[in-house]
DNA sequence: CTGAAAGCGCTTACAG
DNA sequence: CTGAAAGCGCTTACAG
């Protein structure tokens, strides 16, 4: 009783130690350490006794302890904007997969594109020593990952570059791909096109409707102003800058989706009209293949994208490249029908 | 040089650590703690030189040792089939959610339906001393948990029940959901209903083909053990069963798909069929509002399920049930079109 | 082949 | 208000 009176509260519920075994097992500390990690030198009458008191007590090693002593964690980061999106489930197995391969666990958290949450989350995975980061930023900001940078953690960025800081990045081509997409409605008889994307400054979204404007202007088709509409991508306003967009005089006769929540939202919009409505859509949509008409997409290969950062990632926690690099990878434009529906009364 | 000799390797990239604030702060190491930690007792004016020493070395302090002497991770496992999987995207990011909401991280990993990488993957997070465990099983027998979870280690178990053990478990109605959706069609007038779903051993396929026998057996339609098919659900099997039943004599006029996987490549099968085909599939699939005719499913509530299974983790490691609890969750017949199609050529 | 001592970077339980 | 000592459960660097 007295001996309790000052025990602190149970640690992991009071699971055996590799002092547990060795005092059970009758040996030293080390030898059972040995025994643990497969290390050479322990004769097989003495690992058999190590063996019997580690099943006898259903000893597991503490990996916590291991970590602190031996300086990396075998774990790495990825924050991203929200796991229920179909675009990051990918992505994510994909670094999964990878960190896999190097005997690394993954963490992930979903910063639901708020700057301080992303900060937040990046920051307590550096506090556990996670040995590298995967990062989607939600911020524009990242001077906050500065110190940690140097101390170690290697960083990757995906999807939008970091900001204020050098640091590796992969991105898509986002203007070359909206580029492509819009070029494609423009040689399918359209001069008259609509633009609906994300926050305008959000990285992905300024680059899409960068590659709109160049494909228009390439063209010679002049901008409406009332043909781009940037802002959240929930369902409700998509839908009525959808509806706004096929109103009045001068009408659009063909929309770009500059994501795939804006494709989703503005398809079933267009699915109540009378007049068919052109469509190109970024980023690929399940079923898209099987609607009537099939929507035609500018598709990133949102694996490809996950494999590339976290091979960058592992790279540099192997000590390869000095300087941040930055990767560019291709969309492809698939096309399937909603794309080259010709312009509506024409 | 002689005393950098017998230096370790840079363990954290030589992070700055508590013993290097209070040096250069001039004070002691428990009053950084203090001050790191937000606790009482410190004058303002020492506060201050701490603090200064913190952000002119940039030190953040190392979790993974506050976690050795304090016994809890703050950390949560998560195992489940594939990330990538849109059912799991939404699943995941509620137990996320939850998680957050007690301070705790998220560690996901994908058992890719192996249960050897279950038990693999289950035992690292483990050793890394995660508080609870969400599991999504791949395999049948779950004893190698046995320890852990008498050691502490709260433990859901989700979408399929443990095997060998007493653990909680959260569950749809799997048997209840199909029933409904084979009743559904039988209510159409078909009698040649046919079924394609998992693989046999696999829990939600076994208590879904049970709903269909049990509709069936309600209706006093009996089954031809040719429009029943069990197995893998990549396409290609998929496609070649769903051809199979369409043809021959006595033909099926519906089909119930035993998940989202099987829905969708039976969508792509009968998409070009010339006789409609009525289908009813297990699991929403996105879009499917939008096909014509619209896809009647069986909807889980991911999102619900993780939740669920998140809170009755966190339960238990605030210390409420004492025995296993089981969940089961309703499921919901969303009616689109699809399985309202009348049996061809009657 | 084996093990005692020191230490990883913190927190705990004291004592001043 | 402040800090020295012990300890969390391992691994490292030795010595026998």
């Amino acid at each position: 009783m007295a001996q309790t009176a000052h025990r602190p509260a149970p640690r992991y519920g009071n699971r055996p130690t590799m002092k547990d075994v060795a005092a059970r097992a009758g040996v030293g500390l080390k030898t059972v350490s040995r025994v643990v990690n497969s290390e050479p030198g322990v004769t097989v009458e003495t690992e058999r006794r190590v063996r019997e008191a580690i099943d006898a007590l259903g000893f597991r090693r503490n990996d916590s302890a291991r970590v602190l002593r031996k300086g990396r964690t075998a774990s790495v980061g990825l924050i991203l904007e929200d796991l229920a999106d179909p675009f990051y489930g990918p992505l994510s197995r994909a670094v999964e997969e990878v960190a896999r391969g190097h005997g690394a666990l993954l963490i992930n958290g979903s910063s639901a594109e708020d700057p301080d949450r992303e900060r937040e989350l990046a920051l307590a995975l550096c506090a556990r020593r996670v040995d590298g980061l995967v990062v989607i930023p939600a911020g524009e900001d990242h001077r906050y990952l500065e110190p940690e940078i140097a101390a170690g953690v290697a960083t990757v960025f995906v999807d939008r570059p970091a900001g204020g800081i050098e640091a590796d990045a992969v991105l898509s081509d986002n203007a070359g791909g909206a580029r492509e997409g819009v070029a494609h409605l423009l040689a399918h008889g359209h001069r008259r096109i609509g633009f609906i994307g994300d926050l305008p400054h959000i990285h992905t979204a300024a680059e899409r409707l960068r590659g709109y404007r160049q494909a228009m202007a390439e063209a010679g088709a002049p901008v409406d102003e009332r043909w781009v509409s940037m802002g959240p991508t929930g369902a409700e306003r998509v839908a009525r800058e959808t509806v706004r967009m096929l109103s009045g005089p001068g009408p659009v006769t063909a929309l770009f989706a500059g994501n795939n929540r804006v494709t989703v939202t503005a398809l079933r919009v267009l699915a109540g009209r009378e007049w068919p409505v052109a469509l190109v859509g970024f980023d690929d949509v399940e079923l898209g293949d099987l609607l009537r008409p099939g929507v035609t997409v500018v598709a990133q290969d949102a694996a490809l994208i996950g494999r590339t950062a976290a091979d960058l990632l592992f790279g540099r926690l192997e000590g390869r490249p000095a300087r941040a690099r930055r990767v560019e990878l291709p969309t492809r434009l698939i096309v399937r029908g909603s794309g080259e529906l010709p312009p509506a009364g024409e």
